[in-house]
DNA sequence: GTTCCTGCAAAAGCTTTGCAGAAGA
DNA sequence: TCTTCTGCAAAGCTTTTGCAGGAAC
């Protein structure tokens, strides 16, 4: 996608084709990692010196009302933003933290008691251990589990 | 369910069952609105005066750890706990925020390109907006939307 | 006595807000 | 000029960490 196409897709959203928020979509087009604020912000800060965090979160944040990105919230208290808006899953890796997306069919995803409600997004998510890391397998070594509070051993 | 009972959940899991956690997972029990650390604490701490969010961090991530709750990340930068350990999907109502519960068929959910990974858990998650705020309808008052940022309007 | 639990205070980290200057039409 | 965009600094919140006193066994 070129930077014509991305103030193109920008346009057709109605989101104004500033010269930062063309930056912000087309590194969210290009790195498919589904990057932090933070990662965003720290690579392109390199290319637009005077940019601020700030900016990059309104930028995010038109970028979301606007479907040109969505957000999700995998659990690291830091949200994670995909530029990819179409209907797929989202699989975090306990080991390494990568998160990969996998195609899934929402259209035959049977779900009972919400008769009555209107649903705008559906989202699947799901964690394990990636295929890399399940061959170096040792051990989960995400410091989230068994780091301050022990179970109790009933004896 | 009971004390007795809860005393016994805790002890089946290998978590020991002191009183603090015996009421914090009460209270979990009790309220299947998803409650988020500061609810929970805000209310058992009336009971418990000595109580800390310290201590309501601990807990629940040892519930957690030991499949006696689950957390959900339903984007509001905050936590959110459930007793149900059981595989079901979550909704947030995007006008008054309420989470709801549903059921769902996980073991038919067709899932494209995570052969090779190991999935320990998934989740399902919707966005929208409930009966009962259908009814009441003018607009999502939602201050998430519209907030800060105009979109472009084009001429 | 040893281990585990609890909680205060402080730190850390992400996100939002206020406000003002800059840019664009 | 008027509106929109940008960004610094500060504030707001949730969560984590260090450390120590206390409870349990």
């Amino acid at each position: 996608m070129t930077i014509k196409d991305i103030q193109e897709l920008l346009e057709a959203k109605g989101v104004k084709p500033s010269i930062t928020r063309l930056k912000i979509l087309d590194y969210l087009q290009r790195h498919r990692s589904h990057p932090s604020v933070d990662e965003i912000y720290r690579n392109l800060v390199q290319e637009i010196p005077t940019l601020s965090k700030t900016t990059v979160y309104n930028s995010l944040e038109l970028f979301v009302e606007n479907h040109l990105a969505q957000v999700l919230h995998v659990g690291d208290n830091e949200n994670r933003y995909d530029a990819d808006v179409s209907s797929h899953g989202h699989f975090k890796c306990l080991s390494c933290g990568k998160i990969y997306d996998f195609g899934i069919d929402f259209e035959n995803i049977k779900v009972e008691g919400l008769e009555g409600f209107r649903v705008y997004d559906k989202s699947v998510y799901c964690q394990g251990i990636c295929p890399h890391c399940k061959v170096n397998e040792k051990e989960v070594t995400n410091g989230k589990y068994g780091k301050r509070r022990n179970a109790y051993r009933q004896n």
